[in-house]
DNA sequence: GTGCACATGATTGTATACAATACCGCCGGA
DNA sequence: TCCGGCGGTATTGTATACAATCATGTGCAC
C-alpha cells in the first residue's frame, strides 16, 4: 500500500454552476427517500421554499434531470424520475460492469489516508443504521460505492459510478423487496478488509456479489409500471 | 442472428429540453472540429448568431457543460473543453472497459435491420473520406461507435459510450499525432464484418485492438496543458 | 521602466414580466 | 349515461431588464 497522502480529487463534476445549493438539498432528499419517485416538482413551489427566482430553480432541475435523478417533460414540469423494470436491470448490469474492476483497482491504489476515510464512513454507515435513520443509511450504504470509486483515481469511471448509485437509490425505491439492509453492512466491512489489505481479486469477487445480493433483493418481475403516462408511450 | 425487426431505441437521454437545437448545432460543430477545444462561446454572440434569447443559450450551454463538451467557467463563461492527458487517458480506459464487452453483446443480438443500418453507415463514412470532408468522417466515425452500442440495446451503457465519444473528439482534436484516419476504415469494417456473422468473441478482440490503436495515434506524453489558466490551478 | 490602483467597459448571474401550452371542470348533445 | 367541445386556471417556456462580477487600459507613484 502506498503511504502518500495525495489529496482526494473530489471535485465534483460539472456541478458547481448556479443553484448549486439547490441541487445538493434536493439530491439529499432524492437519495434518502424523502422525495418519492413520481413526486411533483413545481417550479414555483421551489422558489417559495428557497426563496430564489424560478430562473435558478429551472437551472437546478435542469442539473438534476442530467444526472436522471428527475424527469423533465415539456410544458409539464419536472418529476423524481421512475426507473422502468428494464431500466433498473441496465443499470446494475452497467455496476456488474464498472464496480468490481474498480475496487480491484482502488485495492491496489490504496493510500492510508483513504483507508483511514473509508473506515469513517463505514462507522457512519453503523451509526445511522443503529439510530434507527433509515434513510441516511441508504444515502450513505450508496456514497460508500462512491467514495471506492473515487480511490481508484478514475474520474470519469467514478462520475458513471456516481449517477449509477444515484438512479439505484430510486430503483431501490421503486423494488425493494425485503428490508433486510443488514447484508449491507457486512458486505462493506468485508469490502474494506480486502482494500485495507491490498487484495484486489478479493475486493473484485467481494463488490461482484455484493452488487448480485442488491440485485437479488429487489422484485424486478415485469410488472405493469408503476403509474405510467399514457401520453409517454403513444406519442401522437 | 435474429431477424426480428424491434425499433431502435435512439432516444436521446434527457436531451429534448430546451435549445435542442442549438445543443444539437453546436454539438455538431465540435464534433466535426470547427470549434476547437479551448474556444469561447459568448451568450450575447450565441444569442445573435441563432436569433434566440440568452435564456435558452444558456440552457443549451448548461446541457453542453453536463456532456462536457464545454466547460463553464463562474462569470467567465462557456469555453470548449479542452481535456487534459490525465482526462484523455482516464477517458480511453473507461472505453476500454465499457466497449469491447458491449461490441460482444452487439454481436449477439444483431439485427438484419441493424446491420443494413451499420453498413449504410459505414458506406456514409467511406464517402465522407472520399470527399475529403474530414471533419464529418471523423463524426461519423465516432458515431459508428455510438450505433453499436445502440445495437447492442443496453442505453444506460449506450449513454456512457456517447458521452466518451464525445470527449475522444476533443481529445482527438488536441493530441493526434498521425494523420492517417485510414486505419479507422478497415477495423470498422472488420468489425462489421464480425457483427454480421455474430461472432462475440471477435467483435470484443476487433474492437478492443481497435481502441488500442486509436490511444497509440494520440500523442499523450505529460506535456504542459496546451493555454492552462493560473486561475483554475491556483484557487484562492 | 516597472508595478500597483482605479475607473471603465464588457460579460455573466439573477429576477421579473409576458407568451404559449397543458390541465380540469363544465356544459351540451347524442 | 357517456362522449366531445369549450373556456378558465395554472404551470411552464421565452424574452427582457437590472445587478454583480470580471477583464482591460490608463495614469500615477516609485
Amino acid at each position: 500500500m502506498k503511504t502518500t497522502a495525495e489529496p482526494s480529487s473530489f471535485i465534483q463534476p460539472t456541478i458547481g454552476g448556479p443553484g448549486a445549493q439547490l441541487v445538493a438539498s434536493l439530491s439529499l432528499a432524492i437519495h434518502e427517500h424523502r422525495l418519492k419517485p413520481g413526486t411533483k416538482l413545481g417550479e414555483d413551489e421551489l422558489s417559495d421554499i428557497y426563496s430564489v427566482s424560478r430562473t435558478v430553480v429551472r437551472s437546478a432541475l435542469q442539473a438534476l434531470s442530467h444526472s436522471e435523478l428527475v424527469e423533465l417533460k415539456r410544458n409539464r414540469g419536472a418529476f423524481v424520475s421512475q426507473p422502468t423494470v428494464r431500466e433498473a436491470r441496465e443499470v446494475f448490469e452497467a455496476r456488474a460492469l464498472l464496480e468490481p474492476r474498480t475496487a480491484r483497482s482502488a485495492a491496489e491504489r490504496m493510500t492510508e489516508d483513504a483507508l483511514a476515510r473509508l473506515k469513517a464512513h463505514l462507522e457512519a454507515e453503523h451509526a445511522a443504521i443503529a439510530a434507527g435513520e433509515a434513510g441516511k443509511a441508504l444515502r450513505l450504504s450508496g456514497q460508500f460505492h462512491i467514495e471506492i470509486s473515487h480511490i481508484a483515481d478514475q474520474t470519469t469511471i467514478a462520475g458513471f459510478i456516481e449517477r449509477l448509485v444515484a438512479r439505484s437509490s430510486l430503483i431501490i425505491a421503486l423494488y425493494w423487496k425485503r428490508q433486510s439492509a443488514l447484508c449491507e453492512k457486512h458486505a462493506h466491512h468485508a469490502l474494506v478488509e480486502a482494500l485495507a489489505r491490498g487484495q484486489g481479486a478479493d475486493a473484485e469477487d467481494l463488490m461482484k456479489s455484493h452488487l448480485l445480493d442488491i440485485v437479488t433483493a429487489l422484485d424486478l418481475r415485469d410488472s405493469p409500471a408503476p403509474s405510467v403516462d399514457l401520453r409517454d408511450i403513444l406519442k401522437p
